[in-house]
DNA sequence: CACGGATATATCAATACGATACGTCGTGTG
DNA sequence: CACACGACGTATCGTATTGATATATCCGTG
């Protein structure tokens, strides 16, 4: 599976895990979680679903209450190989955990898997920004000669910008490490677990 | 044309403008001005440079001193046509030209082009990313009833990211409309300009 | 009640990607 | 020296992804 398959799917599964959902409205939803200009397309999201429906990861829910008149939705629910296979991915981390497109999905999830794997994460992708950085850092050495100002201020920008979510990611390492469970962010709210007292879904 | 096609061709031909260049060293140059993840394929690359000689916009140059054993590389330049494209490009700013893939290419190669067309692109992109934000929040707001710790700090990083290019945009315009002709930006940074109080933006 | 816009699923041609093939050169290493 | 190995350099191709569009229902408003 394509780097892009597999973070559509574990979006998915993770967004799941709040209540049955229909396509539509998974959509809506991941296009805000990551602050995104790149929207996820219908036409990335449909086949993924129903590849979903054909492994076994997600089944469509049955909903009591629908108005017979109502256009058809398909609404889906995880099964249980979804919850193991969510689990898995999101502990079982390797080095592709925290590439961009990746790490974000992750990250909205953070709150579904143990500390150890979140500073797996966190650690993996500064690494990663770093080694980016260093790079970068050394091509300008060698090209240095002349520099046009505005392509300097650009490059000036993006380790900026760079250097930036490596201090974000090291505030949060160190909030990880020294909250051990409870509070890493500074949030307003608590960890939601499920939210079972939670909205009922019907309209 | 496509949007990416149409950015890969106007990267090409501003790189051109420092003189003759081949396929492979076009594309280090261009991952390198971008702080890229996103690197440029080389399945993108070799057919636009294709079509460009097509369509007349560039031509293999001629390379006296090419050592004969020396396997062949095919070096490029700007015809006359190539750099009327390239002007026009960066001249007749549409709206297209600030969407993200698009407007850091442009910057790159600011210096090629007059202030008005500079400020045209900055302002539009500003507005680009205000809208984004304002998107955002609205959603936000609508959508803020339990929302995970993890996710809510995905959020607010997400947000301060695309507030503080808003602020680089906004420092840009200012010194561009003070600095009318001569000098936009400053070697290495820019001033830190408070809009109005502004005591000499010198570094 | 008619209109437009949001909701919702689905498809498909066009395009971009990334892996790989092929070949040359420079450099270090036993 | 010979050999390997990584950087240089062009080229192609199957496949994943996009973006536009078709279809259809629901709902609020003048």
């Amino acid at each position: 599976m394509t780097r892009r398959a597999e973070t559509i799917e574990l979006a998915v599964l993770g967004l799941l895990h709040e209540g049955p959902m229909h396509g539509y409205e998974l959509r809506k939803r991941l296009n805000l979680m990551l602050g995104w200009g790149r929207v996820l397309s219908y036409g990335s999201l449909y086949p993924t679903l129903k590849k979903m429906l054909r492994t076994g990861l997600i089944e469509e829910a049955e909903l009591g209450s629908v108005r017979p008149s109502r256009r058809p939705r398909i609404t889906y629910q995880l099964t249980d190989d979804g919850h193991h296979r969510f689990e898995h991915l999101m502990t079982e981390v390797g080095p592709t955990a925290w590439e961009d497109e990746t790490f974000g999905v992750r990250f909205a999830f953070f709150g579904r898997t143990d500390m150890e794997s979140r500073l797996r994460v966190l650690e993996g992708r500064r690494s990663r920004l770093q080694e980016r950085l260093h790079r970068v850092q050394a091509d300008l050495a060698r090209t240095q000669k002349e520099v046009d100002r505005y392509a300097a201020e650009l490059q000036r920008h993006g380790v900026e910008s760079v250097e930036r979510e490596v201090d974000w990611l090291s505030r949060l390492i160190d909030a990880e490490r020294r909250g051990g469970q409870p509070g890493p962010v500074d949030g307003a709210h608590l960890p939601a677990g499920t939210p079972d007292g939670g909205p009922p879904d019907r309209t």
